[in-house]
RNA sequence: GCCCGGAUGGCGGAAUCGGUAGACGCGGAGGCCUCAAAAGCCUCUGUCCGAAAGGGCGUGCGGGUUCGAGUCCCGCUCCGGGCACCA
């Protein structure tokens, strides 16, 4: 940021119109300098909180970066030049592998790589234009910020909401470390690495999100989010609702006639009970061994080590992808009673019964169920129909039916539809104290450890006597020793690294051992939204009366990506944090509306650093300007929509630079003659040009249709060329009004650009960032003419002039008359004419 | 397999409530300016027939509703995304 303020001597670049270095960088520092967008948490306008989801600093900006900070610092400025108080914080997600791994590789410590990175990112923000509050910067590895993370993390272990379990946990062999399950993909590979992804069992730190799953479902109604990421979060939780209940082990009766074991099955289908053939357990199913006989031990160990062993994706693979069904499952010897009809069915162990969902057994209805239907055909089990099908269902060669019919060989449930089966199902299982109806997620709960060094430390203490204990508050922030080495050894450095592993038990003061797991980094991300409303305070993490001002997030903007990771985390993390007491009277939702940026796409898939196909904007700053670049990403389509960066990019690039030249050109020419007083029709048609460009660029703007309004500001150029270069001189009145209003609306869209040409027009004193948003004269927009299309069945015959406020009767009269449609009638007198006027008169025989 | 999006000129896209399809830009053609070029400015540019006037066709495909469909309904095709033994 030093060395080009050459000023008066400074020279355009090939082409340009003007000196687009040397005004960005010129406003730029002004916004800086002068505190433009800074805003105080007792500022008297309406309060507008607008924020894009902070970055993993990765250096420069990519095109990625500036489409949505783009966006992002239009809202501000826009929402400024509304009248609002507007908070526009920036932070960086700055914990992660990327910098631990460069460690390892280089041994340069993660913080002064991820620090050199945040620099770079920053300064080319700032080259942007985009503006923010730079008071409030967040990073996450910043021991403040740190100390307050781990402070809320031991708030949730005191409410419950935290908790250390053993459990089977995904392994990433690449990241050398656990992993969420949100951060593993459908096809078992991790999110980050692409390495498959193993079960371990392992202790980790889980947070109860779970505890929230009706909550985050429900509450997912009243946000103004974009459907589809609503739905992705609605599958996500996979609320189901069924029965869970229990079936006796035949030959196992205990006293008074109670069994004394038995199984526990959940289902969504109680009505189909009565078509139960056999039942299934999981292969990690405790009751297993019990169930379990002497002549099928052989076979039910084989299948258990076997799944044991395999990852997630081989035990998915099914029949047609390449396992063999027969070899899915194995008969266990024992048999348990299916309540409804009394009858005995054999009990299966299989690997497509998972222990992590439901009760981890279920009974199996091959006829409603397909994998059931599956399993039942290779191991030859019976297959009894419980609902009717279409009658064309099996000769279409339909198998299991899943659909709505009436019950058939269901006893007392007979000729009920489905939904009013299940009722009776469930009111007999509860009857007879047998189960009860429940609801399960899909949803787990969310593990947060990670075996890494460049994480937020967890800052529990392992005590022999007393177990986990929490280090003390005032103790906080547990912070890494520098003095580490990084090896690729997969070991994290801190378990290695005695100084900080070896400590005293706060409690009894004798030896133990710190916790060497860090947090998540999705931890971090889950509550800065809310030091940003108050990164000054040095008692609390943030002060509840300055995240109630600004809260929820107006307007909050980032990737599709993160759908379901963060943004869902976020919704558990603001809850918990309300009723853990830390922000009494915050509203639970903290992101009120929600806009996904389209990704940039370049040769088929996405451009990213790690596809090696960025085209990097510095390159266009130096051209066009960081306005030119923005007005492209904000031009080239709808902004919600992804877009293909090819051979043409550049070229629109630059037209957008030659769009901001005309401007210039158009404003700064001082050969001009202008005239004054009566104004003619032509200088009425720019008026009502002008007051029409700023009521649809004012509705382009609400509805975050900015390529229409790029488009709008474009038309109303092209109006103005016209106009100056017309039989008579401008009418200078018309000319000012047009300029002013052109150069507001493009304000928040090309800030520097337009601020130059404003402060040529009208002096340093009221710069335009501090202008309000232009009103228009509705009676203006109206259009002086408009075209009446005459139509003859349909079919476009003529076009005429007419009055916008023409009668129907009128405007019936003028079609009628119209040559044209008179010949296309060829002398038939049209039966029936539709009159919409102004605009159509249809005319039909 | 299931659930969401989407498909409009050579290209990106516009058409907000069922009423002029193709705004705006890129690319292309021609012209002006110039010794010449660059830059800039102007005109044309969906497609087919036609010298023109004019006309036919046209929003992935096939039907339907309507005076009128890019827009609504039914059935497909292709592309993109999400989920996928969740009982």
């Amino acid at each position: 940021m030093s060395g080009t303020d050459q000023g008066a001597f400074s020279i355009p670049a090939m082409g340009r119109a003007y000196d687009v270095d040397t005004i960005e960088r010129k406003w730029q520092r002004r916004w800086l300098d002068e505190g433009t967008y800074e805003v105080d948490n007792d500022d008297p306008r309406p309060p507008f909180y607008a924020l894009c989801m902070y970055p993993y600093p990765s250096g420069s900006a990519h095109q990625g970066h500036v489409r949505n900070y783009t966006f992002g610092d239009l809202v501000v400025r826009h929402q400024t030049m509304l009248g609002r108080g507007v908070l526009s914080p920036f932070g960086f997600d700055s914990f992660g592998l990327p910098a631990e791994n460069a460690a390892i590789k280089t041994g340069t410590h993660p913080r002064i790589f991820t620090d050199a990175r945040i620099a770079e990112l920053k300064e080319s923000l700032i080259r942007l234009g985009a503006v923010y509050d730079w008071r409030r910067e967040v990073r996450s590895h910043d021991p403040e910020y740190m100390r307050w993370t781990q402070a809320i993390f031991l708030r949730l272990l005191q409410a419950g909401l935290a908790y250390r379990a053993n459990a089977p946990v995904n392994w990433c062999p690449g990241c050398q470390t656990v992993l969420a399950n949100e951060q593993v993909l459908a096809d078992g590979t991790c999110e980050r690495s692409g390495d498959l992804v193993v079960k371990r069992d392992l202790e980790q730190w889980f947070l109860r999100i779970t505890a929230y799953a009706d909550e985050l479902l429900e509450a997912l109604d009243s946000l103004e989010w974009p459907e589809r990421v609503k739905t992705m979060q609605r599958n996500w939780i996979g609320r189901s609702e069924g029965a869970e209940f229990d079936l006796p082990v035949v030959g196992r009766d205990g006293r008074d006639g109670r069994p004394a074991l038995a199984l526990r099955v959940f289902t969504t289908r109680p009505d189909t009970s009565f078509g139960m053939t056999y039942a299934v357990v999981a292969p990690e199913h405790p009751i297993l061994d019990e169930l379990t006989t002497s002549d099928r031990r052989a076979a039910v160990e084989e299948l258990r080590r076997r799944v044991a062993g395999e990852t997630d994706i081989e035990r998915m693979a099914s029949a047609d992808g390449g396992k063999a069904l027969d070899k899915r499952g194995a008969f266990t010897g024992s048999s348990v009673m299916n309540p409804f009809t009394g009858e005995p069915v054999p009990v299966y162990v299989a690997d497509y019964v998972l222990m992590g969902y439901g009760t981890g057994a279920i009974m199996a209805v091959p006829a409603e169920d397909e994998r059931d239907w599956a399993f039942a055909e290779a191991y030859g089990l019976p297959i009894v129909r419980t609902v009717q099908p279409p009658a064309d269902w099996e000769s279409l060669g339909g198998r299991a039916y899943s659909g709505e019919g009436l019950k058939i060989n269901s006893g007392f449930l007979n000729g009920l539809d489905v939904a009013s089966a299940k009722v009776e199902a469930l009111a007999f299982l509860e009857s007879k104290g047998l189960g009860t109806a429940t609801v399960n997620y899909r949803l787990r709960d969310w593990l947060v450890s990670r075996q890494r060094f460049w994480g937020c430390p967890i800052p529990i203490v392992h005590c022999p006597e007393h177990g986990a204990v929490p280090v003390p508050e005032d103790q906080l922030p547990v912070l890494a020793p520098d003095d580490v080495e990084f090896l690729p050894t997969g070991q994290s450095p801190l378990a290695l690294h005695q100084g900080f592993l070896k400590t005293t038990c706060p409690i009894d003061g004798g030896p133990a051992e710190r916790e060497t797991d860090t947090m998540d980094t999705f931890v971090d991300s889950s509550w800065y939204f809310l030091r940003f409303c108050d990164p000054f305070s040095a008692d609390v993490p943030f002060d509840p009366a300055a995240a109630v001002h600004w809260m929820p997030v107006d307007q909050y903007i980032g990737g599709i990506e993160h759908a379901i990771l963060h943004l869902l985390y976020a919704r558990f993390f603001t809850r918990a944090l309300i009723d853990v007491g830390l922000a009494p009277g915050l509203e639970r939702e903290p992101f009120r509306r929600l806009f996904t940026q389209g990704i940039i796409r370049m040769d088929g898939t996405k451009m990213s650093k790690s596809k090696g196909n960025l085209v990097t904007p510095s390159r266009y700053f130096e051209t066009v300007g960081a306005d030119g670049l923005r007005l492209f990403h904000l031009f080239v389509g709808p902004p919600g929509d992804s877009f293909e960066w090819t051979d043409q990019t550049d070229q629109v690039i630059e037209g957008c630079g030659r769009f901001l030249d005309r401007i210039w050109r158009l404003m700064s020419d001082d050969q001009r003659v202008t005239r004054s007083g009566e104004q003619t029709p032509a200088d009425l048609a720019i008026r009502r040009a002008t007051h029409r460009a700023v009521a649809q660029v004012t509705s382009d703007l609400d509805r975050w249709s900015y390529n229409t309004a790029v488009a709008h500001c474009m038309e109303l150029v092209n109006e103005l060329a016209g106009y100056t270069r017309g039989d008579q001189p401008p009418h200078a009145d018309v000319l000012d009004e047009a300029f002013d209003a052109l150069l507001l609306v493009m304000a928040p869209m090309t800030p520097h650009v337009t601020a130059e040409l404003w402060e040529a027009r009208h002096g340093a004193g009221s710069p335009l960032h501090a202008q309000s948003w232009p009103s228009f004269d509705p009676e203006l927009v109206v259009e002086e003419t408009v075209t009446l299309v005459v139509q003859v069945n349909g079919k476009v015959r003529d076009r005429l002039e007419v009055s916008p406020t023409i009668t129907e009767d009128d405007a019936i009269g003028l079609a009628l008359g119209s040559d044209k449609a008179r010949e296309a009638l060829g002398g038939a007198e049209p039966t029936r004419v539709v009159a919409r006027p102004p605009r159509l008169v249809n005319l039909v025989i």
